[in-house]
DNA sequence: GACAGTGTTGACCATACGGTCAAAACACTG
DNA sequence: CAGTGTTTTGACCGTATGGTCAACACTGTC
């Protein structure tokens, strides 16, 4: 057997997904990727093949180890109320408690879709979607056992949800403190009632 | 007297906003901008200063010609609820109707705020507040006058709005079609109900 | 027509960019 | 310890970046 990797790429994407969800794509140098994450060039350019490559993985990772797990702890069969109250909790609190502002690595992205790669944009339209059926869901089941109203009208309530998710996103980078955060988790409750 | 200008700045100050706003601060070159306005560098840099002075002039133009204007437009104190209706209808129709879904200028900036100037963060958040007021002072007059009950907090709801508006701009750069867009619309107007 | 004041031009600058690659370092096998 | 397959290293490459500037062009005044 061959001499194995002397670092840890799964730690290494990390260091990088960060730097890329903090400054995007094109606001991230090379230079600072490595300076991220500690290797040599050489190295990164052999794991991970190109800058794209490693912003492609950045995307995934982020996709399936944040967003997708978020959703994931809060959904709830029985309380589908609380799932989409939580989920803003949830998105309210990393907000504000994040001193960089990162935002969300998907939103960031998406407001950027016409200028990005179709594999990309695939990826991002894919996220997108998934938490929209997550609203949806909920909604659905909430309209099922009569928390939330039948007029309710799932489809378009999930796309409302989402957008003001985005808007959320949006506002938190710094110009909506988390009074107005919560206010707009408030209007959010008031579509599904 | 000296020589005169022999190109109109205005006109490009306006090729290079338009560049700005579909490819961001970072993703467009000097050589972008050159082409965009046809101008030669040195006049273009006697002109306006720097890349940053250019978009700072970018941003303000956009603001006072673009979003305030609409705005102006749309102000209606006898038919708050059609002046609110009919801004979202205003934003999709711009946001299907834009083959370079450039979104809007403002809010594709302020999901980068963290990493912006002092000065470009300062305009954009005046813009933010500006729009937000917009919607307060329809939503206070509709209070008023009747068309919105009384029990929509107008302070809330007016940040809710914003945030559905930013939401709308993320998602209508590649993601909703112009009947999910619609389905944000209707759920802005149940906020108000 | 000399002068002054402004505008235009494009060559030029240092640096930073994303990306490559030959050489060295290493762990394993026989 | 030679041989083999893999990883690491950092010097190097061509190009693009934002920005500068001396030379020139033009329009007015005296």
């Amino acid at each position: 057997m061959p001499w194995e990797k002397s670092f840890d790429m799964d730690e290494a994407l990390d260091r990088a997904t960060e730097v890329f969800w903090a400054k995007g794509y094109e606001g991230t140098s090379m230079s600072d990727l490595l300076k991220a994450t500690g290797i040599n060039k050489g190295s990164l350019y052999n794991a991970f093949g190109s800058k794209q490559g490693l912003f492609v993985k950045a995307i995934l990772k982020y996709d399936s180890q944040s967003r997708k797990a978020t959703l994931e702890r809060l959904r709830d069969q029985n309380n589908p109320i609380g799932a989409i109250s939580g989920l803003f909790d949830a998105l309210i609190e990393e907000s504000v408690s994040d001193p960089d502002k990162k935002g969300c690595f998907l939103v960031n992205t998406a407001l950027n879709l016409p200028n990005q790669e179709a594999v990309i944009a695939k990826h991002i339209k894919s996220g997108m979607n998934d938490s929209e059926k997550f609203f949806f869901d909920h909604i659905s089941l909430g309209k099922k056992n009569g928390d939330i109203p039948d007029h309710v009208d799932a489809r378009s309530s999930a796309k409302g949800l989402l957008a003001l998710v985005a808007g959320l996103r949006v506002l938190a980078r710094g110009i909506f403190d988390k009074k107005s955060l919560r206010a707009i988790k408030s209007q959010a409750l008031k579509i599904i009632e």
